[in-house]
RNA sequence: GGCCCUGUCGUCUAGCCAGGCCUAGGACACAAGGUUUUCAACCUUGCAACACGAGUUCAAAUCUCGUCAGGGUCACCA
């Protein structure tokens, strides 16, 4: 095997997500094993989702993990750049080039118009696509178009019969009819790539040989796979893992799960025992041990033997593997320190402090209230959570608009959570004291502790997400039509 | 709904490709017992699965087909 570069192409737009992580991996070990090399490559097309914060929690997330890559937009590379944003003139030069060999349009359907396409084809019980309308405009209309500056997308031509047959290394052959893929937009009337043409054209320029990617690809492949015959470029070799799991079977999500890696760093897991557990999904070793770091795990590798059902994210087991590394792996000095660099230190104490100076009596009292800030979990009364004069379902719901809005910012200081907590407040009617007793209790688990805002913005974004998650269980829960109902009423304010 | 992927204990998995060694092995969880000043840890034991139905074969968890179930995906998101 020559030159074997593998990627992680995760893109800027949230918490950085144990699914990336888990990818990472596997593409790490696979680089390890064949001595290659691991790239890390940032997918900031979307203008209106990515942020510089969030790339820097991506970097942030994974070195503290330990998957260090070989190049990529801090470390650098021949390939670079690894930023996706500052590549775009590539994208549309090759946008260009498709163009202009026939295997892609300009189309100048509005968003408006496809909208209403799709609800129509939708209405008639129709899967929606697009209908192709650009597809054959004569090439001076276009011309007259692109001079009168109407913005247009450039759609990738996919052909109206035939099949698109690829092979992936663990599922074998896979085929799909032309006739049921879309005229894929490949780059968007903002000049930004999407996802498939930025994808393919970096992944050929960066001589990626192997794309380990999440089985939630399959069905996009065959564009893919287009493209690079288009191009008439070689391509890599197709390896999809299979997805990690929430409890009830569906894609491991964050509404039923913590998935920022940030909440297991908060959390106090053992960033060696969430690597290693992450190498136990899907994946066993030959000789069975359970207990591995990637050095181990990369000396008997072999990718075949990837199991293909999805795995479930099981905390419990996560958790014991913490514990079995602690027991273990750590000398006491060790562990200290290593209590030390998570957040039992005097920087920390520092910022908590001056907070809790005003509800002390005696030193004795410190540790008592503002324990939960160091704890992984809290336990609470689930009658605590409702305010005076509020019923449950309503501070349900309070709670879980909460979560949408702390969504809204990449952001996480006193400040900006008060600012959000007002934001909500103010939308439900609420005075600002029946909005924080819930929130004091969800974060605390107590009803007396020191200032919420400090508390959240100490415990970290994270770690305050997941314990309101943990408020809404205590209450209930929200069904998925709820969640679309409150979201909805949300985004309407 | 169309298309695609997948289907071994509650969960992670071994075994499947090269059918017999499988009355299906290990780990987590759970239960019981042991050890211990308590708890945890640790040790021992137990509980528990080949989705279903046909076919091929002397023999099928393993090969073939069908059914069912679950998931993924159908954006100017990745």
């Amino acid at each position: 095997m020559s030159h074997v570069r593998v990627r992680i192409a995760p893109s800027p737009t949230g918490a950085p997500h144990v699914g990336t992580a888990y990818i990472a991996l596997f593409n790490k070990v696979f680089a390890m094993q064949n001595s290659g090399k691991f790239i890390l490559r940032i997918e900031d097309t979307d203008q209106t989702r990515s942020h510089p914060e969030y790339e820097k929690n991506i970097f942030d997330a994974l070195k503290w993990v330990g998957l260090l890559w070989d190049e990529g937009p801090d470390v650098g590379g021949d390939y670079g750049p690894y930023r996706q944003s500052e590549r775009t003139e590539t994208y549309q030069q090759h946008a260009e080039k498709l163009v202009q060999k026939g295997g892609a349009y300009r189309c100048f359907c509005t968003p408006d118009r496809l909208a209403k396409m799709r609800a129509d084809q939708m209405a008639r019980g129709l899967s929606p696509k697009y209908d192709g309308k650009c597809r054959h405009i004569s090439e001076n209309i276009v011309a007259q178009k692109v001079n009168n500056g109407e913005p247009f997308t450039v759609r990738l031509k996919v052909p109206r019969s035939g099949k698109c047959v690829f092979e992936d290394r663990l599922r074998g052959r896979i085929t799909y009819n032309y006739k049921e893929i879309d005229d894929q937009v490949l780059l968007k009337s903002d000049g930004f790539p999407t996802y498939h043409l930025a994808n393919v054209v970096d992944d050929h320029l960066m001589k990626i040989s192997h794309v380990i990617r999440g089985e939630e690809w399959i069905s996009s492949t065959p564009k893919h796979v287009l493209l690079y015959k288009l191009f008439g470029w070689e391509q890599p070799e197709f390896i999809h893992m299979p997805l990690l799991l929430n409890a009830d079977g569906s894609k491991l999500s964050k509404r039923r799960n913590p998935t920022s890696i940030f909440y297991y760093r908060d959390a106090g897991y053992l960033p060696e025992s969430l690597l290693n557990y992450l190498g136990l999904m899907g994946y066993s070793r030959p000789n069975g041990e359970e207990k591995f770091n990637m050095e181990q795990m990369a000396e008997d590798f072999d990718i075949e033997r990837v199991s293909l059902g999805g795995s479930t994210f099981d905390l419990v087991k996560l958790k014991w593997l913490s514990g079995k590394y602690i027991r273990e792996d750590l000398k006491s000095d060790v562990l200290q320190q290593r209590l030390n660099e998570w957040r039992l230190n005097s920087e920390f104490f520092t910022e908590i402090i001056a907070c809790v100076q005003e509800r002390m009596d005696t030193l004795g009292d410190f540790i008592p209230l503002c324990s939960f800030l160091w704890a992984r979990e809290v336990e609470l009364n689930p009658e605590d959570l409702i305010p005076k004069k509020k019923d449950d379902k309503e501070t349900l719901q309070f709670l879980q608009t909460l979560l949408f809005a702390i969504e809204e910012t990449p952001f996480w200081n006193a400040e900006v959570i008060e600012e959000k907590i007002k934001e909500v407040a103010e939308f439900f009617e609420w005075k600002l004291r029946q909005a924080t007793q819930p929130l004091f209790v969800a974060i605390s688990g107590k009803k007396v502790a020191p200032p919420l805002f400090s508390s959240m913005a100490f415990l970290g974004k994270d770690l305050s997400r997941v314990r309101i998650v943990s408020a809404i269980e205590a209450l209930g829960g929200v069904s998925k039509k709820k969640l679309q109902k409150f979201q909805k009423a949300w985004d309407q304010r």
